[in-house]
Parts: C-alpha cells; sequence; structure tokens
DNA sequence: ACCTATTTTTAGTCTTGCCTAAAAATTTAA
DNA sequence: TTAAATTTTTAGGCAAGACTAAAAATAGGT
C-alpha cells in the first residue's frame, strides 16, 4: 500500500525530474511540497525500502519503473478528474486544481478507467497539459513532419522519426536538435528536398531527411 | 479541520444512533470500526475537545448539533457519489460501496452541490437510501418491508436495508432492482417466507430476505 | 589546497491514531 | 447483596510523518 504522503513525494519527484529524466535533489523536493529537508530524507529512505526509488545519498533521488508508473498514474488521475470538473460540473478552470489534488488520491482502477471513458478519453487537462492513457503513455504532441511545411513556415523541432545514430549524427552536423527553430526559405519541388534556415544559416535537407524530422508550427 | 479517522467515527456515531436519537456506547462503535474499545474512548475524547459530540463516560456518545451536520454532509457526498459511479459511470450496483467510502472525503461544498445538481437532485442512492439535501434533510417518503406485505398487496422496490454484496447480486439473480414492480402472490405463514411475481414470473423468497427489501405501495 | 558556505543527513521530539494490558466502573446472576 | 462477568477507561507503547538542532558531507572561492 502507497500512502497518501507518499503519493505526494512520488508526484513531486516525477515533477521535478523532467518526467523521470534527472535524478532530483532533497532540497528541491522539500520546496516543492513545503516540508524540511530532513523530512524528505525520512520519506526518501521509505520509499527505497518500498523499491519506489533509487536513491544515493548526498546525490539525489530517481524513480524507479515502479515508482515512475505509480507517480504518472496519480498524474493521470489529477488530470482526468479536472476535466470532469470543468467539462461536466462547470467549474471555472481556476478552481479545480485543489479539489483534484484530493480526487487524485482515489484508488480504483475502475474508476478511472470508466471515467476516463465518460469524459471521451480526453487527451488534455484544462490548462492544456497532457493526460497519460491507461498504459501510461502521453499523447503524442501535435506535430507535423518538415516535409509537409511549405515556403516561410516556421517552427520548432520536437521530435525525430528515427533514432538511428546515423541519422542522428547528420542532425548533429546540421546542428538540429530537440528545440532548434526552424524557417523554411525553399521548397524544391521536382526532389521535394528544402532550403531552411537554422541559426541564421542556410542549409539544404533531402526529402528523406525532412520525413522524419517533427516541427510544431509557430 | 476534521480529519479522515474523525469523520469515519462521526459517520459511525450517525448510523448507530438512529439519525442522531440515542446514544451510542463504545464497543458499538469500535464493533462497527473494527477498532479496539480504548481507540474509541481516544477518540471520543478529541471529538469532545472539537465540541463535534456529547460524551458521558461509561453511558455512550451522542452527536451535538456540529457533529450531526458534518455527518449528515459525509452521508451525503456518499450516496450521491454512489449515484454519479452507477448512473454515469455505469458501476453495478454492488461495486460502489468501497469507492464512495474514499471520495465521499473529498472536501469542497461547492463539488458537492454542482455534482448533486449535475445528477438531476437525486432523493435516493442505488441502494434506495436517501440522500440529505444541501440542508441536511431528507426527502420523505413511505416504505414499507416486503415482510409486511399481505396477500395481493403490491408496490415498487425504494430501496434495501442491507448493502452487502452477496445479498445485492441475489437480488440481482431474481431482476430486483430499485424500481422493480413486485406483487404478493401467497404469504407462507409458518416460515414466514413469500411468493411473488416480478416480471409476470412467480419466484420465492425467504422470510429474512423479505425483510431486507423496502416497497413502496401503490 | 584550504577555509567557508551550503546542502544533506542524523538524532531526538511531537502529534495522530492505533494497540495491549491492567484498573475501574457497571451489569448480571446466584 | 455480593461475587462474577462484562464493559469502559487509563496507562504505556508503537508507527507514520512532521519538526528542530546539530553533525557530516559537498561545493565554491581564493
Amino acid at each position: 500500500m502507497v500512502t497518501l504522503a507518499e503519493e505526494n513525494y512520488l508526484k513531486a519527484i516525477l515533477k521535478l525530474s523532467e518526467n523521470g529524466s534527472i535524478a532530483v535533489s532533497t532540497s528541491a523536493i522539500s520546496n516543492e511540497l513545503n516540508t524540511k529537508a530532513s523530512s524528505v530524507t525520512d520519506m526518501i529512505k521509505k520509499l527505497t525500502e518500498k523499491k519506489l526509488v533509487i536513491y544515493q545519498p548526498y546525490f539525489g533521488v530517481k524513480l524507479n519503473k515502479e515508482g515512475y508508473s505509480t507517480a504518472i498514474e496519480i498524474v493521470r488521475k489529477h488530470r482526468l478528474w479536472e476535466v470532469f470538473l470543468v467539462d461536466k460540473l462547470k467549474f471555472q478552470w481556476d478552481e479545480v486544481h485543489e479539489v483534484a489534488e484530493q480526487l487524485e488520491h482515489v484508488k480504483s482502477k475502475k474508476l478511472t478507467d470508466l471515467l476516463d471513458a465518460f469524459l471521451g478519453f480526453p487527451q488534455h487537462d484544462p490548462h492544456g497539459d497532457p493526460i497519460p492513457d491507461k498504459d501510461g503513455l502521453f499523447p503524442k504532441f501535435f506535430s507535423t513532419p518538415l516535409s509537409d511545411l511549405n515556403k516561410k513556415d516556421f517552427g520548432s523541432v520536437i521530435g525525430v522519426c528515427q533514432d538511428n545514430p546515423e541519422f542522428l549524427k547528420y542532425l548533429d552536423s546540421l546542428n538540429i536538435n530537440i528545440g532548434t527553430k526552424i524557417k523554411v526559405l525553399e521548397k524544391i519541388e521536382f526532389d521535394a528536398s528544402f532550403e531552411i534556415e537554422i541559426d541564421k544559416k542556410r542549409k539544404h535537407i533531402s526529402s528523406e531527411v525532412a520525413k522524419n524530422i517533427l516541427i510544431k508550427l509557430k
């Protein structure tokens, strides 16, 4: 059994760790939860015993697989309840947080999944935050392959469709990364290649590469 | 602030006191909540300090006005959530109790009242129990245990006196639900059992079952 | 490299809500 | 009415989850 206090710690660690990717410091957690650092150390030990986190003293704490899925489930519940409160009960979007903080701790997988269905499987909460599905997966961002863009379109890279090292190294060599801002200067019709601007520099990329870069339009 | 444990004690006292009319013994509460009598004595002292109950040692405890309205509010929330679970999320009526036990502790007057409106101000929960309105007042209705009916009486099921899943599933198997129309064909005197008609079919129910079904006579 | 400032952990304490064991009050029964 | 049985309360403890104060580890600046 995961207690209410433990759930709040897991949620805080998830939030502070950039979706589980980095270790989180004791003081960051105490700041997030308005508790003292010593209380955090205590709780981290309990979470470690329960095998929900990996802890290196003086370094930080990370969620393990079990802890991550527990935390994601709480986020899922929180955001689903927010949708319920706004869409069904007509709360204002700035009033729902406190109530959802309570509802997110109700334990019933069946409840969560039926609520999800009742709401029509929403992908975002009233604040625009993504809602994980019942397997804990986030909806894909709204994105467009660079290959679908037209002259003068611009936006930033939010993902790629391939993760083979050759492709990624090639992108590195072009200074293309997640977050890189790109503007289409020309679309060359006969081979579907592109002239684009990155950091004020003009570059040329093939149709094949353009298909595998995802852009969020501005 | 009333804690979760305190809320559960208030709810138990309300239930055992026949809607607040009689004093409740320590052992009755410990039995209801599966705790020890000494724990009950402890908690009653806390509730007395918070001015929610009147306590006479060795005699019993009663809710005062504040305690009564706090307890009624919890019952109201419990039953409204049960309606939500069954009417909106399509839970079975024997599955909702455990989940409603959690939802009833969510604190937000606005949530409760908007939920009430969303559900169309229901007067009874899926088991037929009356739902207090936002001022804590119960709807008035007249019901008779099926066991008190006589030959040729007819009416519809308005509630049940037990909510344990075995009993409810047994009723389901007989096609007995809230609203089901029932006619008494025979009352068998020697064991107080009944022959009844449901959906044009003849069925036999024991005295014990008849006692736990509430009928609104036509 | 070393001294200082900051962060983290340890140690000890407090409150809540539960427990057991024993004492006190009440009720039952002879 | 008095002894026995039952119920209730008191006393002392424990675990969770918070706190303060102090010790230990780490990080920064010169």
